[in-house]
DNA sequence: CACTCTCCGTGGATGCGATCGACCTGAGCC
DNA sequence: GGCTCAGGTCGATCGCATCCACGGAGAGTG
């Protein structure tokens, strides 16, 4: 990780789909340069994934809901996450420090739905409570933050 | 927005650098076809951006926290917007029902910058209080869920 | 110092993909 | 029927991705 590297992983933050030549022109390596340094960056997990971001309503999640999970005593917190990875609308999953253990961020497409989701969650064995903050509107979301210059 | 832009919408969401070939052959169009419907989808808003997800820590974001928000009696939510989007850790911003007007979520490298970002926010004129969690690790992150056949 | 090994790059060649323009076809409408 | 338009296909061209052979800088070693 140099500050080739870097700015390779900055510019890809900001747009996934440019070419490596392009890649290339900006940080001023030959082409065949970029596209190994960024194949290695992708092996090594430095860069796990290229995604579109979509307009959730234009997809039908027009609901986001942050929900905060309490575990009950009996709780195995590995039973708990496999149970919440079966559950596709839970876009995010934070293990977090404090009363909550959790705290996940949902979509989906109604407050109808909304509602089973949470009905399963309570019944999800250990979990002991949920407390649901509903999102009124996503001002923005996973906006990528310049990178300085300190890093492995 | 039929079937085949959703299965594009999907294919892109999963993998935003495959071809504009690979995406023809997967729907059963022709590339120019492909081409063109995902301009369209590009410019209509449904497709907002394609981003490379990272590992935060190779680059030096280790700490997450979120960040819950309370409003006081003089504040004009425009304005706490606004110095919000001027704060570069802070990676989404959701308006929310309840008390707390705001959910953020940040990225610092360290405790301490959580620490100097806490301060700021409470400075923030509009900002009552601040509630501040701390992810002790991210299980997972924006991940896509499969879409349904319904939309506009 | 000179040798060598390794890493990381460059440049050239080649086949595939992006992209443009011409043309085709079916639906809706007068 | 005949027009028009949206949305396709096909073919051609050009740029990009990708493979390979080669070269130079720096570290370790006699």
């Amino acid at each position: 990780m140099d500050a080739i590297d870097l700015s390779l992983v900055e510019l890809l933050r900001g747009n996934a789909r440019l070419s490596y030549a392009e890649l290339a022109r900006q940080v001023g390596l030959s082409a065949p340069a970029v596209h190994e340094r960024v194949g290695k960056l992708e092996s090594s997990g430095v860069i796990r994934a290229y995604r579109a971001e979509v307009e959730p309503e234009s997809v039908g999640l027009a609901v986001t809901a942050l929900i905060g999970i309490v575990e009950d005593s009996t709780a195995d917190t590995d039973d708990v996450l496999e149970a919440f990875r079966r559950m596709p609308e839970i876009e995010s999953c934070y293990f977090m420090a404090g009363v909550e253990s959790f705290l996940l961020k949902a979509r989906v497409g109604t407050i109808a739905e909304l509602e089973q989701l949470i009905v399963r969650l309570n019944r999800t064995p250990g979990v002991a409570s949920t407390r649901t903050g509903i999102a009124l509107s996503t001002k923005w979301e996973n906006r990528p933050q310049p990178i300085e210059s300190s890093a492995s």
